[in-house]
DNA sequence: GTCTATACGTCGATAGAC
DNA sequence: GTCTATCGACGTATAGAC
């Protein structure tokens, strides 16, 4: 694309910028069904028909929200894991893993959110565009559990889906309870998470005390 | 009430109750907004506006098959623990109620189910009115939680709250990806998730294995 | 690019015949 | 108890002025 080109759409873009994330807020905290063209449009003072100029469809419109947030997802996850070195040890980088999906859903604002909130509820056609997508992202997982799992250091008497099932249902939900101005940060529930998760509730020798790190938005 | 006047709302309690059987199907594989009142009336052959002759409108519907929901599995948990006795160990009794819990959302039709796959996505006012039973539903399992902390048998460096979250996270996630007609029947579901959650994904010297028990539906 | 106006479907809910 | 008919509100989406 040429610079002039570019310069011309400038505008257009900053406000189809604007739309997403007034759809990305709308999604993470009303939900599909609340998220009407009229509530984004009202949101950032803008008439509902003028969306259309945007984009094709309420659905295009969610999608892409939804896709950027599955996107968000697994570049923090897949940055976590890279962060390890090129021969992680597989139990280190699936703790990375459920400590950056947490701080994922949890404090990377409205993206990712929207897209573990609404995930159950969407329209048979939603799902069906979303599912490359979506796929992608179960692909990393299925990875990390298969690695470890080879290494041995798993129990070998449970199913894998179970496994990864357990762990990303249990910080998908994470939103519905979390409160941001809490005394954990997401960070410190990621780590609680991973440490429940991989150690398992029991008090044994084996489990490590997890640290509570302080960060900005701790009272 | 006296037994004339019980005969003569027969037909209508029949009616009512197949009314609420089809909302709750309607509610869990579709979820609230796609589960219109005409939805619900087409699946019995009814036109929708006989339906609020039985309810007087959607949401006092809903909140039945919601609040029955509830009921059904906070029943089956309590049931699950005391069925191990009196002064039940802490341990055992968590375990039980995570595998009954399981066998809840996964086995016992469409009430449980609806209540897990919605919770997420109601309307303010719903909430609001499904709020008491959702709240003595969860003091059942701060309860079970709380007695397992003071057993000292649980790790104390985690948070019980995140505790709790990541139990019913996971098992309430189960319904997006369970398969009835697959290998593992609800109860294997519950006992391997009971077995990762309370011993972790490690394989240590601590961790039992979970035996699969043959069920009907299994293959 | 954004506006006003509007078409058209579906929603929950009500009225009244039978 | 269940039906047909209908209301008003709100949903997505389009047409056309500016």
């Amino acid at each position: 694309m040429k610079a002039e080109t570019r310069r011309l759409t400038r505008k257009s873009d900053h406000t189809r910028q604007r739309i997403l994330d007034a759809a990305a807020s709308t999604l993470a905290n009303r939900g599909y069904a609340g998220t009407s063209i009229k509530a984004i449009a009202d949101s950032i003072d803008m008439q509902d028909a003028s969306l259309y100029y945007h984009f094709e469809s309420k659905d295009a419109l969610v999608l892409e929200v939804l896709r950027t947030g599955v996107v968000l997802s697994e570049e923090a996850v897949n940055a976590a894991v890279s962060a390890l070195g090129e021969q992680p040890d597989p139990i280190d980088a699936l703790r990375a893993a459920i400590v950056a999906h947490a701080e994922a859903v949890l404090g990377m604002g409205d993206y990712p959110r929207a897209n573990v909130r609404n995930f159950g509820q969407l329209p048979q056609e939603i799902v069906s565009a979303q599912m490359s997508h979506q796929r992608r992202y179960g692909k990393v997982w299925r990875n990390l559990i298969e690695a470890a799992m080879a290494s041995g250091r798993l129990r070998q008497d449970m199913n894998t889906r179970a496994m990864r099932m357990l762990i990303l249902g249990a910080l998908n939900w994470a939103p519905e309870w979390y409160k941001p101005r809490g005394e954990l940060s997401p960070g410190d529930v990621g780590r609680q998470m991973a440490a429940m998760i991989i150690e398992g509730l029991l008090a044994t020798g084996a489990a490590q005390p997890v640290r509570r790190q302080k960060q900005g938005n701790g009272r």
